[in-house]
DNA sequence: GGAAAAAGGTGCAACGGCTGCAACTTCGCA
DNA sequence: TGCGAAGTTGCAGCCGTTGCACCTTTTTCC
């Protein structure tokens, strides 16, 4: 990796970080795009090649977690059954959003109250949930494409409602882990009633 | 109602209905609030007191409906069980979004494909199972919050990742209905799982 | 090592969504 | 008929966002 990327990834986070402290300490509406780059130390106008847009900034990290869990989805052992397959992806999801560190409580906090981040929040979850329905075709093509769909709806959205729950009651992250494994609890019991899930897998190298 | 009210729906319709046929017409991005306000005959200021942004147009039609949906939600039958309950809403939901006429079929295009759109078309989507959600807690204070959270995400979930698919299909109202019944099927089948949801309802009246 | 090319950063100007404010007009009601 | 409330409008302005042209830095290739 050459100079001019590690330079580009540290702007990158200098940016992030200064913006989601700011938005902490005057709020977001109240914190403009100027503010941010005099904190980071770069031109306004920089800041757009780096982040779209000033609600892109709020995920920066669940961003690059959600690309990894992606990448990750593609090396499956071959064989694996899709119900396991969605239990490590379920498991990674979790983990990329519970709140660790000091950015990402700001960041919690800054979806949980407001409803267009909110909306943004949930059109991330449902992409991913897109990717997993695109995997499950690959491998079980057999698989009615209505039911496919709608199977990993019920199993994304049981996740979903659950991971909103805890946020909502302000649970940190170990309540959250142990809110999110009932759901999955409840969550894997429907989808082991699908048998095209819980078969190893056709394993068509399409 | 009075002369004011009859007035302002029906300036709230024409913009709306100008709206639409612009933004079919020379797209979305292309469409400026002015060129709306022109096209209604009313000044752009005027446009910020009916709809308070540009998106919003866009789910006019659809908050509308949700707002009825919502209203009805209250009058249960009492001793109605969840379950039931649960299927009335689904039916309504399915048929608010149904697109019959040509300003519904713009509507959903404009959705489908603008992400920043589908956010917003998700988020209404989860307020609405929120208030499923508030409703059952009425219903069945002795269930687990986190399961009520979960069974009724696994519910909207399901109903939602099929309703997406038919539209990204370009699915008709027909299909989109024998569609919407087979995910109906399946997220009915799971619900009839959760004993607490068969039950005709405690009825305590909270 | 140095020149050319590629990539990145910056300032400027402009557009358009959105808001507060202060008139002005219209409507409902007594 | 006249008064107060509600609705409409124009104005000025903030801010997010973008295209463009120019400059600086890094990489590449000889």
């Amino acid at each position: 990796m050459g100079l001019r990327e590690r330079k580009k990834l540290r702007t990158r986070r200098a940016i992030a970080s200064a913006a989601l402290r700011l938005f902490d300490e005057r709020g977001f509406e109240e914190t403009t795009i100027s503010d941010i780059a005099a904190a980071a130390d770069v031109s306004p106008r920089t800041f757009f090649s780096y982040f779209p847009s000033k609600d892109d900034v709020v995920f920066a990290e669940m961003d690059e977690r959600l690309a990894d869990i992606r990448a990750r989805l593609a090396e499956r052992p071959s064989g694996e059954s899709p119900l396991a397959t969605f239990r490590r992806v379920a498991d990674a999801l979790v983990e990329a959003i519970s709140a660790e560190d000091e950015d990402g409580a700001i960041q919690v906090a800054l979806i949980r109250d407001r409803p267009s981040l909110q909306a943004q929040a949930l059109k991330r979850f449902a992409d991913a949930e897109e990717g997993f329905v695109e995997v499950l075709r690959g491998i079980a093509p057999d698989l009615d494409e209505v039911t496919a769909a709608t199977v990993m709806g019920v199993a994304f959205g049981g996740l979903r409602a659950a991971i909103t729950y805890c946020r909502a009651q302000r649970y940190d992250a170990d309540r959250t882990r142990e809110a999110t494994a009932r759901a999955l609890a409840i969550v894997e019991q429907v989808l082991e009633s699908v048998p095209a899930l819980t078969r190893p897998a056709t394993d068509d190298a399409s």
